[in-house]
DNA sequence: CAGCAGGCGGCAC
DNA sequence: AGTGCCGCCTGCT
Protein backbone atom coordinates (compact mmCIF):
# COMPACT_ATOMS: atom_id res chain seq x y z
CA UNK A 1 0.00 0.00 0.00
CA UNK A 2 1.43 3.16 -0.79
CA UNK A 3 2.38 6.09 1.51
CA UNK A 4 0.17 8.79 0.00
CA UNK A 5 -2.56 6.21 0.15
CA UNK A 6 -1.94 5.37 3.97
CA UNK A 7 -1.98 9.84 4.56
CA UNK A 8 -5.36 9.86 2.92
CA UNK A 9 -6.60 6.79 4.77
CA UNK A 10 -6.20 8.85 7.94
CA UNK A 11 -7.28 11.79 6.61
CA UNK A 12 -10.93 10.41 4.92
CA UNK A 13 -11.85 8.86 8.75
CA UNK A 14 -10.74 12.02 9.53
CA UNK A 15 -13.53 13.81 7.50
CA UNK A 16 -16.23 11.10 8.72
CA UNK A 17 -15.52 12.42 12.56
CA UNK A 18 -19.20 14.90 12.84
CA UNK A 19 -19.00 17.61 14.48
CA UNK A 20 -18.88 18.03 18.16
CA UNK A 21 -17.27 14.02 18.69
CA UNK A 22 -13.99 13.56 18.92
CA UNK A 23 -11.23 10.66 18.54
CA UNK A 24 -8.09 9.58 20.21
CA UNK A 25 -4.54 9.40 17.61
CA UNK A 26 -4.47 5.47 18.26
CA UNK A 27 -8.10 5.02 17.42
CA UNK A 28 -8.20 7.37 14.20
CA UNK A 29 -4.86 5.00 13.09
CA UNK A 30 -6.78 1.77 13.98
CA UNK A 31 -9.72 2.94 12.10
CA UNK A 32 -7.59 4.12 8.61
CA UNK A 33 -6.88 0.67 8.73
CA UNK A 34 -3.28 1.35 10.53
CA UNK A 35 -3.09 -0.13 14.20
CA UNK A 36 -0.90 1.15 16.25
CA UNK A 37 0.11 3.73 13.71
CA UNK A 38 -1.04 6.58 16.43
CA UNK A 39 2.31 8.60 16.20
CA UNK A 40 1.75 8.40 12.35
CA UNK A 41 -1.26 10.29 12.91
CA UNK A 42 0.44 13.00 14.52
CA UNK A 43 2.71 13.39 11.98
CA UNK A 44 0.69 13.97 9.36
CA UNK A 45 -1.67 16.28 11.73
CA UNK A 46 1.49 18.47 12.13
CA UNK A 47 2.13 19.16 8.36
CA UNK A 48 -1.77 20.19 7.84
CA UNK A 49 -1.93 24.05 7.85
CA UNK A 50 -3.93 25.12 10.71
CA UNK A 51 -6.63 27.00 8.24
CA UNK A 52 -6.72 23.56 6.20
CA UNK A 53 -10.65 21.85 5.90
CA UNK A 54 -9.34 18.87 7.68
CA UNK A 55 -11.09 19.40 11.03
CA UNK A 56 -7.74 17.89 12.88
CA UNK A 57 -8.99 19.50 15.75
CA UNK A 58 -11.44 16.79 16.68
CA UNK A 59 -8.58 14.57 16.87
CA UNK A 60 -7.08 14.20 20.72
CA UNK A 61 -4.90 11.70 23.25
CA UNK A 62 -6.46 8.61 24.54
CA UNK A 63 -6.39 10.33 28.01
CA UNK A 64 -9.08 13.25 26.56
CA UNK A 65 -6.71 16.01 26.32
CA UNK A 66 -5.51 18.08 23.52
CA UNK A 67 -2.10 16.39 22.52
CA UNK A 68 -0.21 19.81 22.19
CA UNK A 69 2.18 22.09 24.18
CA UNK A 70 -0.29 24.30 26.27
CA UNK A 71 1.11 27.29 25.00
CA UNK A 72 1.47 26.78 21.61
CA UNK A 73 -1.42 28.27 19.16
CA UNK A 74 -2.50 25.51 18.00
CA UNK A 75 -3.87 24.61 21.37
CA UNK A 76 -5.66 27.53 21.86
CA UNK A 77 -7.24 27.07 17.99
CA UNK A 78 -7.91 23.65 18.79
CA UNK A 79 -9.84 24.06 22.12
CA UNK A 80 -11.35 27.24 20.79
CA UNK A 81 -12.50 25.06 17.85
CA UNK A 82 -13.96 22.00 19.92
CA UNK A 83 -15.87 24.50 22.15
CA UNK A 84 -17.82 25.98 18.50
CA UNK A 85 -18.82 22.66 18.27
CA UNK A 86 -20.79 22.27 22.06
CA UNK A 87 -17.53 20.51 23.44
CA UNK A 88 -17.00 21.02 26.89
CA UNK A 89 -13.11 21.50 26.78
CA UNK A 90 -11.42 22.98 29.77
CA UNK A 91 -7.60 23.19 29.95
CA UNK A 92 -7.69 20.81 27.22
CA UNK A 93 -9.19 18.44 28.67
CA UNK A 94 -12.45 17.29 28.26
CA UNK A 95 -14.28 13.53 28.41
CA UNK A 96 -13.85 10.88 26.31
CA UNK A 97 -17.23 9.34 27.60
CA UNK A 98 -18.97 11.93 26.40
CA UNK A 99 -17.57 12.84 23.58
CA UNK A 100 -15.48 10.04 21.87
CA UNK A 101 -17.00 9.06 18.74
CA UNK A 102 -17.53 5.32 17.24
CA UNK A 103 -18.35 4.72 14.28
C1' DC B 1 1.52 12.31 38.22
C1' DA B 2 6.10 11.61 35.94
C1' DG B 3 9.11 8.40 33.50
C1' DC B 4 10.19 4.71 30.31
C1' DA B 5 10.01 1.29 26.83
C1' DG B 6 7.29 -0.55 22.93
C1' DG B 7 5.30 -0.52 18.38
C1' DC B 8 4.37 1.52 13.41
C1' DG B 9 5.53 4.37 9.50
C1' DG B 10 8.08 8.22 7.27
C1' DC B 11 12.17 10.22 5.91
C1' DA B 12 17.16 11.18 5.60
C1' DC B 13 21.71 9.05 4.91
C1' DA C 1 17.94 -1.56 -1.04
C1' DG C 2 19.55 -1.47 4.10
C1' DT C 3 19.81 1.08 8.51
C1' DG C 4 18.76 4.22 11.92
C1' DC C 5 16.50 7.99 14.12
C1' DC C 6 12.31 10.52 15.28
C1' DG C 7 7.37 11.64 16.31
C1' DC C 8 0.76 16.34 18.11
C1' DC C 9 1.17 8.20 20.93
C1' DT C 10 0.17 4.43 24.49
C1' DG C 11 0.02 1.59 28.26
C1' DC C 12 2.50 0.01 32.09
C1' DT C 13 5.72 1.06 36.17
Amino acid sequence: MPSSTKREAILTTLHQIPAGKVIAYGQLAAAAGLPGAARLVGRVLGELPEDSQVPWHRVVSAQGKISLPPDSSGFIEQERRLRAEGVNCVNGKLSLKRYQWSG
